[in-house]
DNA sequence: GGCTGTTATGTTTACGTAAACATTTGATGG
DNA sequence: CCATCAAATGTTTACGTAAACATAACAGCC
């Protein structure tokens, strides 16, 4: 017994062992002791503080080096009161926009050395919403960022922790957060008008869900665009999204004769639609022009090409990080919104009305 | 100025500030206060411990509540050595695959009660990797997965910190790592037979760009498969995933007349391609037959509806984060390479080839 | 009634870092 | 040649948590 007692020791000794068989790693007094200095030193040296002779520097340079010296970021964060690390809840990584947005942020937030923690909701009800925002505030993080559409953030009963910073993408939050959001009114006027003054009468229109407020938005400024050039607009008709109820959707739209201009509140779902148009022998763009949303990947592909309305994510993503961090750095309740424009991308899906 | 001051300490005095302005937290120790209890039983409560009386138990959850208490993560992490945090390394979000698996490896970590921490590469190069998993270290996380086409992960040069476990999507790394991957051999041969099967003479094949490794084990089953089948392989063309690359080659293929069955690496580029068939007067499927791979969300509303092989991604993310926990807990160095099924999915892309 | 064992709780300490404060060293100036 | 000061480096301490160890309280037993 005290044999194999002994042998233990004499294993732990040179290398300190963790709890759990981890392999240890070197501690700024490691460092220190091989450098022959005092770990402050060593931690001056790791923060590239001045005050260090360039000597003593290399000296400590080549230990961390040697021991592979990698600083604790749990230490660290404890000791400065910060993770250095945003946020990000998300409903569904299923459309383009979020992922998009998302890639932006990540990217943006690494350039200003932040990380981003992923955390998504499964089902997007308030007690969902809420369950993110209480594992996040025993989460490693200095501020969120919400990719979602969001009458579920209600400020009242939501009680986020006070320290934790919010920006919220596409929501009309604008009074009690700080929003980021494309310009869905910009955008949606530009499609509109680019199809009446092709000479349409008027615009159908093909909405995004009823919860999402990006869809509202775009319903809204749909409307409101024909009302401004004295056209009565059609009954709306609603998808979810998806390309499968843009198919839906037109089936319906193909059976009227007088529909010969869509806007389609997305790019997948004036993609379905085209299919049911093209089924039902209705020609994009010589019978029905159709113009969509986002302007994803594929749509220069599609058939035809479709002429639709780009977002700029990288920039919302962008804005969102700046944004993020301005809040954190002042901490200041700066609230409203902040729109991001979009372009008209013209392609092949849209002409001039049949005569 | 003692005035000023004054009231500053006054202020100060119940809620103790950080330095930052920053809002104060509940600290163990004051709730163990409020509670009338030591920090320790604290300690006990919020980690659930057995041994405190259930009167204690509830005192101390009042005091928690009264003053909002939350677990310090970073003390925590520190305490403990591990940050229930997996990093994952990815290049882009831009191919569905990526971000399929992403979503599933976030919904499974979060169920496993692990956060995940994005970590963007910008340019796939090694160095960029490297950079990524130097970063890596002084961050927050435990482990690592890897979403990438990676003969990038130089398992010699990269000097991975001991005690973080990788998992890789979409390699060939196999003997250095653990692997999950799609079983794109068996996608494939599936895809490739459903074409022999039709009566096809033999099945062209749209490949992937040269770096994927996902895109050469396509290409490499696509080969064995025809071989197999006493077929002679027809020249391989190639595109980068893109559906604009798609395009490209399709308009190349339509001008081979002997061509009527196209094996395209993924979706996106078989909806360029199909484009272009359909440009050119080459009906799909009554000329050409057309099948994907992927299986992403549109598949069913291209034109026509594309057959392709459906990828399981969700299970792939799950995998992953199953192998890379099971890795940090027996901390032994389990390696191989993990395959998920595919199964076809049959639409109107495919038929009979002309006769 | 003292001994033993169990259960509930308290005390001490260490995790790795970095701010605050302390000390040493060497140069400058009178 | 010593006082003064600045620069370089060292020492102490606290961040919040939780393991390890210590103690107290009480029940059961001979």
């Amino acid at each position: 017994m005290d044999t194999a007692e002994g042998v233990a020791d004499a294993r732990d000794a040179g290398t300190r062992r963790r709890r759990g068989g981890r392999v240890p790693t070197a501690s700024m007094a490691d460092v220190a002791r091989l450098a022959g200095v005092s770990s402050q030193t060593v931690s001056r040296v790791s923060n590239g503080y001045a005050g260090v002779t360039e000597e003593t520097r290399q000296q400590v340079l080549a230990a961390m080096k040697e021991l592979g010296y990698r600083p604790n970021s749990a230490a660290r964060a404890l000791k400065r009161g910060e993770f250095r690390t945003i946020g990000v809840i998300t409903f569904s990584l299923a459309t383009t926009g979020n992922v998009r947005t998302l890639e932006a942020i990540a990217t943006s937030a690494a350039s200003e050395g932040y990380a981003v923690t992923l955390l998504p909701v499964a089902v997007p009800t308030q007690d969902e919403v809420r369950g993110a925002f209480s594992r996040l505030e025993e989460l490693a993080v200095d501020a969120v960022i919400v990719i979602m559409e969001v009458h579920l953030l209600d400020a009242a009963t939501l009680k986020l922790p006070p320290h934790v910073q919010v920006v919220v993408v596409d929501s009309d939050a604008g009074d009690h957060y700080t929003v980021v959001d494309t310009d869905q009114a910009g955008g949606t006027r530009a499609a509109v008008r680019h199809l009446l003054d092709l000479g349409h009468d008027t615009v159908w229109h093909l909405g995004g869900p009823e919860g999402s407020f990006a869809a509202q938005r775009r319903t809204d400024a749909w409307r409101r665009t024909l009302a401004e050039a004295g056209r009565t607009p059609p009954p709306l008709v609603r998808g979810d999204w998806t390309a499968e109820s843009g198919y839906r959707a037109g089936l319906e739209l193909a059976a009227r004769k007088e529909c010969t201009a869509v806007f389609a509140a997305n790019d997948q779902m004036a993609l379905g639609l085209m299919r049911a148009l093209h089924e039902r022998d209705r020609r994009v763009p010589e019978d029905v022009s159709v113009i969509g949303f986002d302007d994803i990947a594929e749509a220069g592909s599609f058939l035809p090409p479709l002429t639709t309305v780009h977002q700029d994510f990288a920039e919302v993503g962008r804005l969102c990080v700046q944004a993020v961090l301005r809040k954190m750095r002042q901490d200041g309740p700066e609230r409203g919104t902040t729109l991001v424009p979009t372009r008209l991308v013209t392609r092949a899906s849209t002409a001039a009305p049949p005569r």
